[in-house]
RNA sequence: GUGAUUGUAGCUCAGUUGGUUAGAGCAUCGGAUUGUGGUUCCGAGGGUCGUGGGUUCGAGUCCCAUCAUUCACCCCA
């Protein structure tokens, strides 16, 4: 009994159109990251699972697909009921959840061959053992970039000039939301409440999703006391401007330093950003909040504006993230590309060009083996103009030779049986027309337009 | 982890208040057509109705369990 074929759930195949569409995506990506500057590497897709744990919080801990170790694990294993301590006995080894952390990995390992600052892009495939749905797969393609050994705030302005760049390119409209950790860590000292700062800022990441009333009981679960959470209330119901919202904090945050920090940083930020000619809109939100516990200056968000699904790209700065691997003093800032929903917000706003779908340019009908020999020289020649030819494979009904050039797409067909051999030609025919030309079969390329 | 949703041919789906041998379109293959496709006509193959139990004279249809799916929450690209 043959078992049904599939692949585990959150993955998937493509097959040949998709492909082109998605290397029209990732190509794309990686001009304007070489445009910029940025240089290529890659990491494996497995890690130590010591080099993961604890760098994307709980829920990310958990969402870790781990490898069970090879051998009989159970033999070693002394712990059979705590959960957390019996896994990283039979599990040393974990796909990677994203770019950066490997990232970061990579350039303490490797920091003597490195010049700094160092710039690189990275485009592989991510997992994570999340429950699928809409626009969330459990592996996923990321497409980063990042600056390490830089504080300079003009990489960030770069970034934002590189997230304008692609989807302009891909003729995506979006907008770009900034925000900074520092003023995010100065609001909950402002409230009195500094060691709650990532419980207040997933609460007001979901501000325009579940609306003021359930925040706020959002954050009085968590334990944010009564008073704290009535201070939060002007930050909250801020309105105006980007420049209006950063004189109204300047006001609000006199007291806290790194609430300042925060403000004055997001300034320098936007006035490099307005040096830049953008299409994409640029905005502070200060409800941006972004789960991955390692930022801790700017951070980003890109969504499509005609397109209902989560953000399409993401990234932020990490000052310490290398110091865990033992390098400190290191900031970084990257952003990350997602190009699985990048390509469904492509298939709805149907924004694939037709030329993204590269295919055979010309097939030639096969007659036998006489004729083959005919044409293998031409088509050798046509090959040699790097055009895409090939010759259907058997000497089948013409009728099938042609529904597959019908169903491949192919727009011209080249037909040279023993009339056509003996005066020294060959029959090509445009498949969208019909229209066919008899022509010297040195002269086939000139006639494929 | 929480809450819903849907499982019938390779794909998309019909299938009446439970009633003989479970259907259609698309796709595939063959033929009408031995040098002409995308339009047409004819024909063929393909399903233990997700799985296991129960109710019933009788279950694709009703009940329970289980697995899978999709969507939302959590979180995120």
């Amino acid at each position: 009994m043959a078992q049904k074929p599939s692949i585990p759930k959150g993955t998937r195949d493509f097959g040949p159109e998709e492909m082109n569409r998605r290397n029209y995506i990732f190509d794309q990506i990686r001009d304007v990251f070489r445009l910029f500057a940025f240089r290529p590497i890659e990491t494996p897709a497995l890690e130590n699972l010591s080099t993961l744990l604890g760098k994307y919080g709980e829920e990310g801990d958990r969402l870790l697909f781990k490898i069970l170790n090879s051998g009989d694990f159970l033999e070693k294993t002394t712990e059979h009921s705590d959960y957390k301590k019996m896994t990283t006995q039979i599990s040393e080894k974990g796909l990677r959840y994203d770019l950066t952390v490997p990232f970061a990995r990579y350039v303490v390992q490797h920091q003597n061959e490195i010049t700094f600052p160092f710039k690189r892009y990275q485009m592989q495939p991510v997992w994570r053992a999340d429950r699928p749905q809409k626009g969330r797969y459990r592996e996923f393609y990321q497409c980063d970039a990042d600056v390490i050994g830089s504080k300079s705030l003009l990489n960030e302005a770069e970034l934002v000039k590189m997230i304008d760049e692609v989807f302009q390119r891909l003729n995506i409209r979006v907008i770009v939301k900034i925000n900074n950790r520092k003023i995010l860590a100065g609001i909950a000292e402002y409230i009195g409440a500094p060691d709650k700062i990532i419980d207040i800022t997933v609460a007001i990441d979901k501000l325009d999703k579940i609306g003021l009333e359930k925040v706020n009981a959002e954050l009085f679960e968590k334990g944010i006391e009564a008073a704290s959470i009535e201070r939060l209330q002007p930050v909250l119901q801020m309105q105006g401007s980007s420049e209006e919202k950063m004189n109204f904090l300047k006001n609000l945050l006199a007291s806290s330093e790194t609430g300042l920090k925060g403000i004055e940083e997001i300034q320098t930020l936007w006035n490099y950003i307005a040096s830049y000619t953008l299409k994409a809109e640029v905005e502070l939100d200060l409800t941006l909040a972004r789960g991955l516990n390692y930022y801790t200056g700017a951070i980003f968000e890109v969504k499509a504006l005609d397109a209902q699904i989560g953000s399409i790209s993401g990234g932020g700065r990490y000052d310490d993230l290398t110091g865990i691997f033992g390098l400190p003093n290191m900031s970084g800032v990257g952003i990350s590309f997602g190009a699985d929903r990048i390509y469904d917000v492509m298939e709805e706003l149907k924004l694939f060009p037709e030329a993204s779908l590269a295919a055979t340019r010309v097939l030639f009908v096969n007659f036998g083996d006489k004729e083959t020999a005919y044409c293998l020289p031409i088509i050798e020649n046509l090959r040699k103009q790097n055009m895409a030819v090939e010759m259907y494979p058997d000497s089948a009904k013409l009728q099938k030779q042609f529904s597959y050039a019908n169903a491949r797409q192919i727009p011209f067909v080249a037909i040279a049986g023993e009339r056509e051999m003996n005066e020294g030609k060959i029959v090509l025919k445009n498949m969208q027309s019909g229209e066919e030309k008899l022509i010297a079969k040195d002269q086939i390329q000139e006639n494929l337009h």
